[in-house]
DNA sequence: TGAGTCAGTTGCAATTCCGTACTGAGGTCG
DNA sequence: CGACCTCAGTACGGAATTGCAACTGACTCA
């Protein structure tokens, strides 16, 4: 599996999956990776993370979001809401009379910024077409590319 | 935002939201993160990415992947069908007679760990309960913890 | 022979999703 | 003033997906 181990702090991750027979204990450590199930609770449906990439993208009106993705105007309002309910994203208003708000992501929101970047370099990797990566991110104050990877301090 | 710039590489990403106005354009930029939607086209829906996790933490057999998830069985069928399909498992048999078949991640899944890892990240600071992160990755060879972060050579 | 394991498949009810249409508050043009 | 437009939602019925329970089928073990 490649690995190719480039400079400096990269290291492979064992993979657990890769570990000998191993018989199976139901609820052994159920609570393993709970944290995932958790955060899936709140944007793993189909729409969720979509919303998200826009809202990084700068999007934040209904409407900008609704032409963006075509996504049905209840379902719409239904996933902002709720986003908004989980502090992923806060309704701030934008203008008066009338009052008319816009999404922005909050402290909670940006954070979840690693996983739609890991999810698009994986995308970027296997299921983009040709022509390469659609976006590179670029290190906002030296403007070289940008690298997410595990590191060991 | 906390932030902290601990030690070294570490910096912070530029959030696009943080933008000022911008006027909307439909279809700009409309590829820009459309790995995003790809990855979610294989991966997005509330199962399959349990199902990953599942695979990360060893488990490869049908009725283990079952008994676990407590997903029905048509479902389960159907998403380790089509996540055969789409390269990230594979099955391969470890039995004759029946003729029996576990799934196991190819490097295409497990690729996919860096996102299932910031997914358990995200969850663990903002979902987790009480009690601390569920897990905590530790290095293969040097045994201290792991992080993942956005690094700039 | 009879019970148990493992990997599914089938059928149907319940849930959720989606598209279209509608509301409602307020602007803008002539 | 009145017709039309923008923006942010609601309401509703049909379509797609999901969940549950039961069934199949190939084999093993006692």
């Amino acid at each position: 599996m490649a690995s190719t181990p480039s400079a400096g702090r990269r290291r492979s991750l064992k993979v657990v999956a890769d570990a000998p027979a191993e018989p199976f204990d139901p609820g052994r450590d159920h609570e393993l990776s709970c944290s995932i199930a958790g955060a899936l609770e709140i944007i793993g449906d189909r729409w969720t993370i979509l919303i998200l990439r826009d809202a990084f993208r700068g999007i934040r009106r209904f409407d900008h979001f609704h032409r963006d993705l075509g996504v049905a105007r209840n379902l719409l309002a239904d996933r902002l809401a709720k986003l908004v309910e989980h502090g992923i994203l806060e309704k701030v208003p934008y203008q008066e009379r009338p009052t008319r708000y816009e999404y922005r992501l909050t402290a909670k929101g940006v954070d979840l910024s690693p996983s739609l970047v890991a999810l698009m370099r994986w995308g970027d990797r296997w299921v983009a077409g040709e022509a390469g990566p659609p976006v590179v991110l670029v290190h906002d104050s030296c403007g070289r590319t940008l690298d997410q990877e595990f590191i060991c301090w």
